[in-house]
DNA sequence: CATTTTATATACCGATTGGTACTTTAATTT
DNA sequence: AAATTAAAGTACCAATCGGTATATAAAATG
Protein backbone atom coordinates (compact mmCIF):
# COMPACT_ATOMS: atom_id res chain seq x y z
CA UNK A 1 0.00 0.00 0.00
CA UNK A 2 2.61 2.58 1.36
CA UNK A 3 5.57 2.95 -0.92
CA UNK A 4 9.08 2.40 1.02
CA UNK A 5 10.40 6.08 0.35
CA UNK A 6 14.24 5.71 1.13
CA UNK A 7 14.99 9.24 -0.35
CA UNK A 8 13.78 12.75 -1.00
CA UNK A 9 10.95 14.24 1.12
CA UNK A 10 9.34 11.72 3.83
CA UNK A 11 5.91 11.82 4.36
CA UNK A 12 4.25 14.12 7.06
CA UNK A 13 1.69 12.16 7.94
CA UNK A 14 0.72 8.76 9.58
CA UNK A 15 -0.42 6.18 7.28
CA UNK A 16 -2.01 4.42 10.34
CA UNK A 17 -3.61 7.55 11.72
CA UNK A 18 -4.82 8.04 8.11
CA UNK A 19 -6.37 4.92 6.86
CA UNK A 20 -8.04 4.57 10.90
CA UNK A 21 -9.60 8.35 9.96
CA UNK A 22 -10.72 7.02 6.52
CA UNK A 23 -11.62 3.53 8.07
CA UNK A 24 -14.55 5.81 10.44
CA UNK A 25 -15.87 7.24 7.67
CA UNK A 26 -16.57 3.96 5.41
CA UNK A 27 -17.86 2.75 8.84
CA UNK A 28 -20.38 5.62 9.73
CA UNK A 29 -21.10 6.44 5.39
CA UNK A 30 -20.58 2.98 3.75
CA UNK A 31 -18.29 2.60 0.67
CA UNK A 32 -21.01 4.40 -1.76
CA UNK A 33 -22.07 6.73 0.73
CA UNK A 34 -18.04 7.94 1.64
CA UNK A 35 -16.89 10.78 -0.95
CA UNK A 36 -13.66 12.14 -1.37
CA UNK A 37 -14.87 14.60 -0.07
CA UNK A 38 -15.58 13.82 3.41
CA UNK A 39 -12.41 11.32 3.32
CA UNK A 40 -10.22 14.51 2.94
CA UNK A 41 -11.88 16.33 5.24
CA UNK A 42 -11.33 13.11 7.91
CA UNK A 43 -7.89 12.48 6.95
CA UNK A 44 -6.50 16.10 7.13
CA UNK A 45 -4.94 14.75 3.28
CA UNK A 46 -5.70 16.10 -0.08
CA UNK A 47 -6.94 14.15 -2.91
CA UNK A 48 -4.01 13.76 -4.98
CA UNK A 49 -2.20 12.51 -1.63
CA UNK A 50 -4.73 9.85 -0.57
CA UNK A 51 -4.13 9.07 -4.15
CA UNK A 52 -0.66 8.42 -4.20
CA UNK A 53 -0.54 6.76 -0.63
CA UNK A 54 -3.10 4.43 -0.86
CA UNK A 55 -5.13 4.04 -4.71
CA UNK A 56 -8.01 4.40 -5.85
CA UNK A 57 -11.02 4.04 -3.38
CA UNK A 58 -11.39 0.09 -3.73
CA UNK A 59 -7.92 0.00 -2.78
CA UNK A 60 -8.30 2.78 0.22
CA UNK A 61 -11.24 0.88 1.48
CA UNK A 62 -9.63 -2.41 1.59
CA UNK A 63 -6.55 -0.72 3.48
CA UNK A 64 -9.88 0.43 5.89
CA UNK A 65 -11.68 -3.14 6.31
CA UNK A 66 -8.18 -4.69 7.20
CA UNK A 67 -6.86 -1.72 9.45
CA UNK A 68 -10.73 -2.48 11.12
CA UNK A 69 -10.23 -5.90 11.15
CA UNK A 70 -6.79 -5.30 12.86
CA UNK A 71 -8.18 -2.72 15.17
CA UNK A 72 -12.17 -4.07 16.40
CA UNK A 73 -12.63 -7.75 14.89
CA UNK A 74 -9.26 -8.92 16.38
CA UNK A 75 -9.18 -7.05 19.29
CA UNK A 76 -13.04 -7.80 20.48
CA UNK A 77 -12.19 -11.18 19.01
CA UNK A 78 -9.41 -11.96 22.00
CA UNK A 79 -12.04 -12.91 24.65
CA UNK A 80 -12.70 -15.88 22.42
CA UNK A 81 -8.90 -17.01 23.09
CA UNK A 82 -7.78 -15.79 25.72
CA UNK A 83 -11.02 -16.94 28.50
CA UNK A 84 -10.82 -20.99 29.04
CA UNK A 85 -14.66 -21.25 29.58
CA UNK A 86 -16.66 -21.18 26.74
CA UNK A 87 -19.33 -19.40 28.05
CA UNK A 88 -16.84 -16.47 29.79
CA UNK A 89 -15.76 -16.58 26.46
CA UNK A 90 -19.22 -15.77 24.64
CA UNK A 91 -20.27 -13.45 27.44
CA UNK A 92 -17.49 -11.38 27.48
CA UNK A 93 -16.69 -11.55 23.49
CA UNK A 94 -20.70 -10.26 22.65
CA UNK A 95 -20.80 -7.87 25.65
CA UNK A 96 -17.27 -6.15 24.19
CA UNK A 97 -19.46 -6.12 21.06
CA UNK A 98 -22.31 -4.72 22.28
CA UNK A 99 -20.09 -1.89 22.76
CA UNK A 100 -18.34 -1.82 19.75
CA UNK A 101 -21.72 -1.57 17.37
CA UNK A 102 -23.14 0.93 20.03
CA UNK A 103 -20.21 3.13 19.13
CA UNK A 104 -18.09 2.95 22.90
CA UNK A 105 -17.27 6.38 23.93
CA UNK A 106 -18.52 8.30 20.93
CA UNK A 107 -21.62 10.10 20.28
CA UNK A 108 -23.71 7.34 21.27
CA UNK A 109 -27.07 8.50 19.50
CA UNK A 110 -26.51 7.59 16.09
CA UNK A 111 -24.68 4.12 16.36
CA UNK A 112 -22.58 2.71 13.74
CA UNK A 113 -22.86 -0.56 13.59
CA UNK A 114 -19.68 -2.66 12.49
CA UNK A 115 -18.20 -2.18 9.24
CA UNK A 116 -17.83 -5.66 8.74
CA UNK A 117 -21.93 -6.01 8.57
CA UNK A 118 -22.59 -2.85 6.80
CA UNK A 119 -20.51 -3.42 3.92
CA UNK A 120 -22.71 -6.72 3.40
CA UNK A 121 -25.06 -4.67 1.51
CA UNK A 122 -22.72 -2.85 -0.65
CA UNK A 123 -20.70 -5.63 -2.11
CA UNK A 124 -22.11 -5.26 -5.72
CA UNK A 125 -19.85 -1.71 -5.25
CA UNK A 126 -17.09 -3.01 -4.45
CA UNK A 127 -13.68 -3.61 -6.60
CA UNK A 128 -11.81 -6.60 -6.31
CA UNK A 129 -9.83 -5.11 -3.30
CA UNK A 130 -12.27 -4.30 -1.27
CA UNK A 131 -14.47 -7.81 -2.09
CA UNK A 132 -10.97 -9.49 -1.22
CA UNK A 133 -10.56 -7.59 2.06
CA UNK A 134 -14.19 -8.36 2.75
CA UNK A 135 -14.73 -11.86 2.15
CA UNK A 136 -11.71 -12.28 4.11
CA UNK A 137 -12.81 -10.77 7.16
CA UNK A 138 -15.88 -12.60 7.49
CA UNK A 139 -13.99 -15.81 6.80
CA UNK A 140 -11.75 -15.02 9.76
CA UNK A 141 -14.69 -14.15 11.65
CA UNK A 142 -16.72 -17.50 11.28
CA UNK A 143 -13.26 -19.40 11.61
CA UNK A 144 -12.80 -17.94 15.11
CA UNK A 145 -16.19 -19.14 16.01
CA UNK A 146 -15.34 -22.85 14.39
CA UNK A 147 -12.08 -23.30 16.10
CA UNK A 148 -13.46 -21.97 19.58
CA UNK A 149 -16.01 -24.46 19.49
CA UNK A 150 -13.99 -27.23 17.78
CA UNK A 151 -11.25 -26.56 21.03
CA UNK A 152 -15.12 -26.61 23.54
CA UNK A 153 -15.69 -29.92 22.18
CA UNK A 154 -12.52 -31.50 22.96
CA UNK A 155 -12.33 -29.79 26.30
CA UNK A 156 -15.90 -31.36 26.89
CA UNK A 157 -17.68 -28.34 27.24
CA UNK A 158 -19.87 -29.10 24.13
CA UNK A 159 -21.02 -32.46 23.48
CA UNK A 160 -19.32 -34.99 21.32
CA UNK A 161 -21.47 -34.45 18.20
CA UNK A 162 -22.24 -31.23 18.61
CA UNK A 163 -22.56 -29.35 14.98
CA UNK A 164 -19.68 -26.91 15.19
CA UNK A 165 -20.75 -25.63 11.58
CA UNK A 166 -24.18 -24.85 12.61
CA UNK A 167 -22.97 -23.01 15.70
CA UNK A 168 -20.90 -21.27 13.96
CA UNK A 169 -22.90 -19.82 11.23
CA UNK A 170 -25.54 -19.15 13.82
CA UNK A 171 -23.29 -17.45 16.02
CA UNK A 172 -21.89 -15.10 13.40
CA UNK A 173 -25.32 -14.40 12.56
CA UNK A 174 -25.81 -13.28 15.68
CA UNK A 175 -23.00 -10.61 15.66
CA UNK A 176 -24.23 -9.43 12.52
CA UNK A 177 -27.80 -9.07 14.12
CA UNK A 178 -26.40 -7.17 17.15
CA UNK A 179 -24.57 -4.67 14.33
CA UNK A 180 -27.47 -4.07 12.38
CA UNK A 181 -30.25 -3.64 15.64
CA UNK A 182 -27.49 -1.17 16.86
CA UNK A 183 -27.44 0.37 13.69
CA UNK A 184 -31.30 1.01 13.54
CA UNK A 185 -31.63 2.26 17.06
CA UNK A 186 -31.75 -0.70 19.34
CA UNK A 187 -31.20 0.45 23.33
CA UNK A 188 -27.92 -1.52 25.11
CA UNK A 189 -30.64 -3.48 27.04
CA UNK A 190 -32.52 -4.90 24.64
CA UNK A 191 -29.24 -5.82 22.41
CA UNK A 192 -27.58 -7.40 25.72
CA UNK A 193 -31.04 -9.60 26.75
CA UNK A 194 -31.10 -10.90 23.00
CA UNK A 195 -27.75 -11.52 23.09
CA UNK A 196 -27.66 -14.09 26.60
CA UNK A 197 -30.75 -15.76 24.92
CA UNK A 198 -29.01 -16.79 22.27
CA UNK A 199 -26.14 -17.59 24.51
CA UNK A 200 -28.53 -19.81 26.56
CA UNK A 201 -29.24 -21.93 22.86
CA UNK A 202 -25.69 -22.54 22.83
CA UNK A 203 -25.56 -24.25 26.35
CA UNK A 204 -28.55 -26.19 25.14
CA UNK A 205 -25.82 -27.99 23.16
CA UNK A 206 -24.21 -28.97 26.01
CA UNK A 207 -26.48 -31.55 26.71
CA UNK A 208 -26.95 -34.19 24.02
CA UNK A 209 -30.14 -33.22 21.72
CA UNK A 210 -30.75 -33.67 18.46
CA UNK A 211 -30.40 -30.76 16.87
CA UNK B 1 -49.18 9.48 -4.24
CA UNK B 2 -50.44 9.07 -7.52
CA UNK B 3 -52.93 11.56 -9.04
CA UNK B 4 -56.25 10.77 -9.41
CA UNK B 5 -56.79 11.96 -12.89
CA UNK B 6 -60.34 12.84 -14.35
CA UNK B 7 -59.62 13.84 -18.06
CA UNK B 8 -57.16 14.29 -19.86
CA UNK B 9 -54.63 11.42 -21.16
CA UNK B 10 -54.98 8.46 -18.56
CA UNK B 11 -51.53 7.22 -17.63
CA UNK B 12 -50.54 4.30 -20.22
CA UNK B 13 -48.57 2.35 -17.25
CA UNK B 14 -49.56 0.33 -14.09
CA UNK B 15 -48.42 2.22 -11.38
CA UNK B 16 -48.53 -0.58 -8.95
CA UNK B 17 -46.25 -2.40 -11.18
CA UNK B 18 -43.71 0.78 -11.88
CA UNK B 19 -43.02 0.61 -7.96
CA UNK B 20 -42.73 -2.88 -8.54
CA UNK B 21 -40.15 -2.75 -10.60
CA UNK B 22 -38.42 0.66 -8.62
CA UNK B 23 -38.67 -1.69 -5.53
CA UNK B 24 -36.49 -4.53 -6.85
CA UNK B 25 -33.62 -2.05 -8.17
CA UNK B 26 -33.78 -0.73 -4.73
CA UNK B 27 -33.85 -3.87 -3.19
CA UNK B 28 -30.55 -5.29 -5.51
CA UNK B 29 -28.43 -1.63 -5.30
CA UNK B 30 -29.63 -0.02 -2.02
CA UNK B 31 -31.03 3.57 -2.21
CA UNK B 32 -27.53 5.47 -3.38
CA UNK B 33 -26.62 2.96 -5.68
CA UNK B 34 -30.36 2.95 -7.16
CA UNK B 35 -29.86 5.68 -10.32
CA UNK B 36 -32.42 7.01 -12.01
CA UNK B 37 -30.49 5.42 -15.17
CA UNK B 38 -31.39 2.10 -13.45
CA UNK B 39 -34.94 3.19 -11.98
CA UNK B 40 -35.58 4.41 -15.59
CA UNK B 41 -34.90 1.53 -17.77
CA UNK B 42 -36.54 -0.96 -14.99
CA UNK B 43 -39.36 1.16 -14.89
CA UNK B 44 -39.59 1.68 -18.92
CA UNK B 45 -40.65 4.91 -17.46
CA UNK B 46 -38.31 8.06 -18.44
CA UNK B 47 -37.36 10.60 -16.05
CA UNK B 48 -40.37 13.43 -15.94
CA UNK B 49 -42.76 10.68 -15.41
CA UNK B 50 -41.62 9.05 -12.76
CA UNK B 51 -40.92 12.60 -10.94
CA UNK B 52 -44.85 13.71 -11.84
CA UNK B 53 -46.56 10.20 -10.57
CA UNK B 54 -44.27 9.34 -7.38
CA UNK B 55 -42.41 12.50 -6.35
CA UNK B 56 -38.61 12.27 -5.87
CA UNK B 57 -36.21 9.25 -5.37
CA UNK B 58 -36.97 9.54 -0.93
CA UNK B 59 -40.89 9.62 -1.94
CA UNK B 60 -40.09 6.62 -4.31
CA UNK B 61 -38.65 4.69 -2.51
CA UNK B 62 -40.95 5.38 0.17
CA UNK B 63 -43.67 3.93 -1.92
CA UNK B 64 -41.08 1.05 -3.03
CA UNK B 65 -40.63 0.07 0.89
CA UNK B 66 -44.25 -0.08 1.69
CA UNK B 67 -44.97 -2.22 -1.55
CA UNK B 68 -42.30 -4.97 -0.36
CA UNK B 69 -44.06 -4.27 3.16
CA UNK B 70 -47.01 -5.21 1.41
CA UNK B 71 -46.42 -7.87 -1.42
CA UNK B 72 -43.43 -9.48 1.02
CA UNK B 73 -43.13 -8.96 4.96
CA UNK B 74 -46.79 -9.14 4.98
CA UNK B 75 -47.04 -12.09 2.96
CA UNK B 76 -44.52 -14.24 4.99
CA UNK B 77 -46.21 -13.03 8.10
CA UNK B 78 -49.44 -14.67 7.22
CA UNK B 79 -47.84 -17.79 8.32
CA UNK B 80 -47.42 -16.43 12.04
CA UNK B 81 -50.91 -15.43 12.36
CA UNK B 82 -52.41 -18.49 10.41
CA UNK B 83 -51.04 -21.34 11.80
CA UNK B 84 -52.56 -22.20 15.21
CA UNK B 85 -49.20 -24.19 16.79
CA UNK B 86 -46.59 -21.58 17.22
CA UNK B 87 -43.87 -24.04 16.41
CA UNK B 88 -45.63 -24.65 12.97
CA UNK B 89 -45.82 -21.02 12.40
CA UNK B 90 -42.40 -19.92 13.24
CA UNK B 91 -40.85 -22.83 11.11
CA UNK B 92 -43.22 -21.86 8.44
CA UNK B 93 -42.59 -18.30 8.45
CA UNK B 94 -38.91 -18.74 8.46
CA UNK B 95 -38.64 -21.48 5.37
CA UNK B 96 -40.76 -18.99 3.29
CA UNK B 97 -38.39 -16.03 4.32
CA UNK B 98 -34.94 -18.04 3.76
CA UNK B 99 -36.73 -18.36 0.49
CA UNK B 100 -37.53 -14.88 -0.30
CA UNK B 101 -34.29 -13.94 1.01
CA UNK B 102 -32.28 -16.07 -1.61
CA UNK B 103 -34.51 -14.62 -4.27
CA UNK B 104 -36.87 -17.57 -4.70
CA UNK B 105 -37.44 -18.06 -8.88
CA UNK B 106 -35.06 -15.42 -9.78
CA UNK B 107 -31.15 -16.02 -10.26
CA UNK B 108 -30.16 -17.49 -7.26
CA UNK B 109 -26.44 -16.68 -8.24
CA UNK B 110 -26.34 -13.75 -5.91
CA UNK B 111 -29.16 -13.53 -3.33
CA UNK B 112 -30.58 -9.86 -3.02
CA UNK B 113 -31.46 -10.53 0.93
CA UNK B 114 -34.52 -8.26 2.33
CA UNK B 115 -35.35 -4.70 1.35
CA UNK B 116 -35.76 -3.73 4.81
CA UNK B 117 -32.78 -5.52 6.48
CA UNK B 118 -30.38 -4.01 3.41
CA UNK B 119 -32.09 0.03 4.28
CA UNK B 120 -31.16 -0.34 8.14
CA UNK B 121 -27.28 0.99 7.10
CA UNK B 122 -28.46 3.68 4.63
CA UNK B 123 -30.87 5.36 7.25
CA UNK B 124 -28.15 8.49 6.84
CA UNK B 125 -28.75 9.01 3.49
CA UNK B 126 -32.95 8.55 3.78
CA UNK B 127 -35.42 11.53 3.20
CA UNK B 128 -38.29 12.02 5.75
CA UNK B 129 -40.77 9.86 4.19
CA UNK B 130 -38.16 6.79 3.18
CA UNK B 131 -36.73 7.07 6.67
CA UNK B 132 -40.88 6.70 7.92
CA UNK B 133 -41.82 3.99 5.68
CA UNK B 134 -38.81 1.88 7.08
CA UNK B 135 -39.30 2.39 10.56
CA UNK B 136 -42.63 1.99 9.74
CA UNK B 137 -42.07 -1.54 8.04
CA UNK B 138 -39.78 -2.38 11.02
CA UNK B 139 -41.99 -1.65 13.75
CA UNK B 140 -44.88 -3.76 11.76
CA UNK B 141 -42.58 -6.67 12.00
CA UNK B 142 -41.88 -6.11 14.99
CA UNK B 143 -44.78 -5.75 16.22
CA UNK B 144 -45.67 -9.00 14.70
CA UNK B 145 -43.60 -11.12 16.65
CA UNK B 146 -44.44 -9.32 19.26
CA UNK B 147 -48.80 -10.00 19.02
CA UNK B 148 -48.12 -13.56 17.88
CA UNK B 149 -45.85 -14.36 21.31
CA UNK B 150 -48.53 -12.48 23.35
CA UNK B 151 -51.10 -14.97 21.97
CA UNK B 152 -48.61 -18.21 22.23
CA UNK B 153 -48.70 -17.13 25.98
CA UNK B 154 -51.91 -17.08 26.03
CA UNK B 155 -52.60 -20.43 25.02
CA UNK B 156 -50.48 -21.95 27.10
CA UNK B 157 -47.33 -22.75 24.78
CA UNK B 158 -45.07 -20.17 26.02
CA UNK B 159 -44.60 -19.97 29.98
CA UNK B 160 -46.68 -17.28 32.04
CA UNK B 161 -43.01 -15.39 32.59
CA UNK B 162 -42.01 -15.42 29.24
CA UNK B 163 -40.31 -12.36 28.15
CA UNK B 164 -41.91 -11.58 25.32
CA UNK B 165 -40.27 -8.20 24.74
CA UNK B 166 -36.48 -9.97 24.33
CA UNK B 167 -37.94 -12.78 22.50
CA UNK B 168 -39.33 -10.74 19.97
CA UNK B 169 -36.05 -8.61 19.33
CA UNK B 170 -34.44 -12.39 18.92
CA UNK B 171 -36.82 -13.26 16.27
CA UNK B 172 -36.35 -9.93 14.59
CA UNK B 173 -32.50 -10.35 14.83
CA UNK B 174 -32.87 -13.47 13.50
CA UNK B 175 -34.75 -12.68 10.39
CA UNK B 176 -32.28 -9.89 9.63
CA UNK B 177 -29.24 -11.99 10.44
CA UNK B 178 -31.01 -14.49 8.22
CA UNK B 179 -31.41 -11.83 5.07
CA UNK B 180 -26.96 -10.46 5.54
CA UNK B 181 -26.03 -14.03 5.99
CA UNK B 182 -28.05 -14.68 2.60
CA UNK B 183 -26.86 -11.26 0.55
CA UNK B 184 -23.45 -12.32 1.52
CA UNK B 185 -23.24 -16.12 -0.10
CA UNK B 186 -24.85 -18.16 2.74
CA UNK B 187 -26.07 -21.68 0.97
CA UNK B 188 -29.26 -22.72 1.74
CA UNK B 189 -28.78 -25.68 4.07
CA UNK B 190 -26.65 -23.75 6.71
CA UNK B 191 -29.49 -20.82 6.67
CA UNK B 192 -31.81 -23.29 7.09
CA UNK B 193 -29.98 -25.46 9.68
CA UNK B 194 -29.29 -21.93 11.96
CA UNK B 195 -32.46 -21.05 12.08
CA UNK B 196 -34.16 -24.50 13.22
CA UNK B 197 -31.54 -23.92 15.87
CA UNK B 198 -33.01 -20.47 16.83
CA UNK B 199 -36.69 -21.84 17.03
CA UNK B 200 -35.26 -24.42 19.54
CA UNK B 201 -34.22 -21.14 21.65
CA UNK B 202 -37.61 -20.08 21.64
CA UNK B 203 -38.50 -23.70 22.22
CA UNK B 204 -36.40 -23.67 26.08
CA UNK B 205 -39.26 -21.03 26.55
CA UNK B 206 -42.10 -23.21 26.69
CA UNK B 207 -40.68 -24.88 30.02
CA UNK B 208 -39.84 -22.04 32.56
CA UNK B 209 -36.52 -20.95 33.64
CA UNK B 210 -34.38 -18.11 34.25
CA UNK B 211 -34.02 -15.61 30.87
C1' DC C 1 -64.39 19.17 -33.58
C1' DA C 2 -62.37 21.97 -30.09
C1' DT C 3 -60.66 22.12 -25.61
C1' DT C 4 -58.60 20.50 -21.74
C1' DT C 5 -55.56 17.77 -19.32
C1' DT C 6 -51.93 14.92 -18.91
C1' DA C 7 -48.39 11.72 -20.51
C1' DT C 8 -44.09 11.45 -22.96
C1' DA C 9 -39.58 12.79 -24.74
C1' DT C 10 -35.63 15.61 -25.48
C1' DA C 11 -32.65 18.36 -23.66
C1' DC C 12 -30.84 20.65 -20.17
C1' DC C 13 -29.54 22.35 -15.24
C1' DG C 14 -25.95 22.99 -11.44
C1' DA C 15 -23.69 20.07 -8.29
C1' DT C 16 -20.98 16.30 -7.22
C1' DT C 17 -18.75 12.03 -8.35
C1' DG C 18 -14.06 9.48 -8.66
C1' DG C 19 -9.75 10.41 -10.53
C1' DT C 20 -5.36 13.38 -12.49
C1' DA C 21 -1.99 16.72 -14.60
C1' DC C 22 0.77 20.07 -13.17
C1' DT C 23 3.13 23.25 -10.41
C1' DT C 24 5.22 24.50 -6.16
C1' DT C 25 7.48 23.50 -1.95
C1' DA C 26 10.32 21.03 1.09
C1' DA C 27 13.14 17.51 3.05
C1' DT C 28 16.29 14.37 2.17
C1' DT C 29 20.98 12.10 0.27
C1' DT C 30 25.15 12.46 -2.34
C1' DA D 1 25.46 23.22 -2.70
C1' DA D 2 23.48 20.17 -6.13
C1' DA D 3 20.55 16.67 -7.16
C1' DT D 4 16.81 13.81 -6.04
C1' DT D 5 12.49 12.51 -4.43
C1' DA D 6 8.12 13.21 -3.01
C1' DA D 7 4.51 15.87 -0.47
C1' DA D 8 1.10 19.41 -1.04
C1' DG D 9 -2.10 22.39 -3.44
C1' DT D 10 -4.67 24.13 -7.27
C1' DA D 11 -7.12 23.40 -10.85
C1' DC D 12 -9.09 20.60 -13.82
C1' DC D 13 -11.21 16.33 -16.24
C1' DA D 14 -15.25 13.63 -18.19
C1' DA D 15 -19.09 11.30 -16.28
C1' DT D 16 -22.85 10.96 -13.55
C1' DC D 17 -25.80 12.49 -9.93
C1' DG D 18 -30.81 14.05 -8.71
C1' DG D 19 -34.04 17.05 -10.55
C1' DT D 20 -36.66 20.22 -14.30
C1' DA D 21 -38.13 23.31 -18.09
C1' DT D 22 -40.13 22.88 -22.24
C1' DA D 23 -42.21 21.27 -26.13
C1' DT D 24 -44.86 17.74 -28.38
C1' DA D 25 -48.21 14.08 -28.64
C1' DA D 26 -52.29 11.85 -27.28
C1' DA D 27 -56.48 10.73 -25.10
C1' DA D 28 -60.09 12.14 -22.51
C1' DT D 29 -64.40 15.55 -21.84
C1' DG D 30 -67.57 18.94 -23.48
Amino acid sequence: MATPAKRGRPRSFDPDEVIKAAMKVFWRKGYRGASYADLTEATGLNKPSLYAAFGDKDQLFAAAMRAYQAHYIDRVSTFLTTQPDLWTALESFFDTLIDYVLGVGEDRQNATGCLMANSGVEVDAFGKDALTAFQDARTASLERFRSRLTEAVKAGQLAEQTDVETLSQYLDGQSIALAVLARTGAPREGLSKVIHLAIETVKQEKTPHTL
